[in-house]
DNA sequence: TATTGTTATACTCTATAACTATA
DNA sequence: TATAGTTATAGAGTATAACAATA
């Protein structure tokens, strides 16, 4: 249950193999758990990690922002920077040009912490995907992205 | 939030927008809201709908093969086909040749309530690749088919 | 009036360990 | 001894409504 199956199952063979909705749910929750194995070294989970990236970015994102980018609820983001800002990794910061936003930014632990982390990630990413060559694994990342934002 | 964005976000820029764990995660999460929404007028849900898919497959699948071809574990194979049971779309058969195994089969209400269900999901994934054209959906599943079973 | 972030809350999903019956 | 299914339980993820501060 922890790692990709190695024999193909006797259910490939049932329709449901292409599944749009099973496909993406199977290769996601799969790729979690790896992902989350791999962070738990640094004290962080799959979308923490999400949020520190983007307050690494220099784009200076409000939580309403990142809940958006995320497709998380506002609520969630709160909790994630809540834990994220207890742990040193990033700032609230007033914005200027509207004082009700929060703009999340990392700390000089965040960005150390964040370069570890990501590290650790390309190599479970590598596991996640060893049965798609490097040209397919650009493709299949360029179809996500375009499903995403055409 | 119910929806996938159709303005492309200022964060779209920025290089997590390539990280495949979080291209999979929105892809799916935003993909199960759909599809819970289109399954709710059916009392299913996405992981039940999988569960019922199998069930009607003809494969006569085991508890333990239904938690390891969704990825899911016993415990919550239990639930899930506990629900189906008690609204009256699939059975537990004691397996032949192992006692110990209950096979899932549908009835006759499963396989109607199947078709409709299909049927309503098959305009939900449209909406959700809209963006991808007929051939570039094919390349997509194409790729996390062999993503998951080589 | 509308929006940002927050809190409280409920529900769903995921994971684990302990148990039973069979193998 | 090991495996299939079950139960109980805890923790993580998701969704909603109501509220304060600001726009």
């Amino acid at each position: 249950m922890n790692r990709l199956s190695v024999e193909i199952p006797r259910l490939v063979g049932a329709d449901i193999s292409s599944d749009m909705g099973l496909l993406l749910a199977k290769l996601h929750t799969v790729g979690s758990r790896l992902n989350n194995d791999a962070l738990s070294e640094f004290g962080l989970r799959e979308r923490a990690f999400s949020v520190l990236t983007l307050a690494c970015s220099g784009l200076e994102p409000t939580q309403r922002e990142l809940a958006e980018f995320l497709s998380l609820n506002p609520s969630q983001i709160v909790r994630l920077v809540d834990d994220l800002e207890r742990q040193g990794l990033v700032e609230r910061v007033q914005g200027k040009l509207d004082r009700r936003a929060n703009i999340i930014i990392s700390t000089a632990g965040g960005w150390r912490l964040h370069e570890l982390a990501r590290a650790a990630l390309s190599t479970t990413e590598a596991s996640q995907l060893a049965n798609l060559s490097s040209s397919e694994r650009r493709q299949l990342r360029s179809l996500l992205r375009k499903a995403l934002w055409a």
